[in-house]
DNA sequence: GTCCTGATGTGCT
DNA sequence: GCACATCAGGACA
């Protein structure tokens, strides 16, 4: 029997099958498909979704190439009774991806220079949503590095406005689909990492919801936006 | 229409 | 630590 022969159980000689890009191509995608986080995950709470997203991947395809990053860094906001929501001031125009069903991406712009990810949770109607504050490169890293202009890795997505730099989202992905083909998370089978809670970063206007501790970091990461 | 504020980042002191 | 860049959304007249 030669080198690469098998016999199969009812004792035949079996020729191993010749494996073809396109099917090496597909079972990749398959398996990619089954990696990505389902909506039902963003049905959860949202401080469950917020924790469980630490050690997930984001993963972003674009023209110029696929970036992913895994997640250490994050907040929630919700519903319309956390002043620090948008969703807080009703149901407008920019907050309508809120109120819409889960796992969709909420992009808005601030300060007049940067644009903010945050993946909407909970039930359809209740505005509540995750924002992603920051990831550690894994993939794309060289594209991620032109787009920000800067050569050091760790400053490359440490914050929000510079993930959303690196990673190529601004508000034309408001709304698209989180479970889709341009933006999604993917869960490598890793467990989630030791992370620490604090208050959120820059919500000092939202009175006792300021303090709540809303905001979750991979515990000791170098690449959160502020230790 | 005007005015104010903001879930930030960067560069300078 | 602080000033500032810059613009969209929301409040208000």
């Amino acid at each position: 029997m030669g080198r690469d022969q098998r016999r199969s159980t009812t004792g035949e000689v079996v020729e191993p099958k010749l494996v073809g890009a396109s099917q090496l191509t597909s079972a990749f995608h398959r398996y990619r498909e089954i990696l990505k986080l389902p909506r039902s995950f963003y049905e959860q709470t949202t401080i469950d979704v917020a924790k469980q997203l630490l050690g997930k991947y984001l993963v972003r395809r674009h023209s110029d190439g696929s970036m992913s990053g895994r997640i250490v860094e994050t907040e929630a906001y919700i519903g319309p009774q956390d002043l620090a929501c948008h969703a807080s001031k009703g149901r407008t125009a920019r907050t309508e991806v809120m109120f819409g069903p889960p796992g969709h991406a909420y992009v808005y712009f601030i300060y007049g220079f940067h644009n903010m990810l945050n993946l909407v949770t909970e039930v359809k109607g209740y505005p509540a949503a995750v924002l992603i504050r920051a990831v550690e490169p894994v993939s794309g890293i060289d594209s991620m590095k032109q787009r920000r202009h800067c050569e050091v890795v760790r400053d490359l997505c440490s914050g929000p406005g510079k993930l959303c730099q690196a990673f190529a989202i601004d508000r034309s992905l408001n709304g698209v689909d989180a479970c889709g083909k341009v933006l999604y998370v993917e869960d490598r089978r890793e467990p989630v990492p030791r992370f620490l809670s604090t208050p959120r970063i820059g919500v000092g206007y939202a009175g006792e919801w300021k303090d709540k501790p809303f905001r979750f970091v991979v515990r000791g990461s170098t690449f959160v936006s502020k230790s």
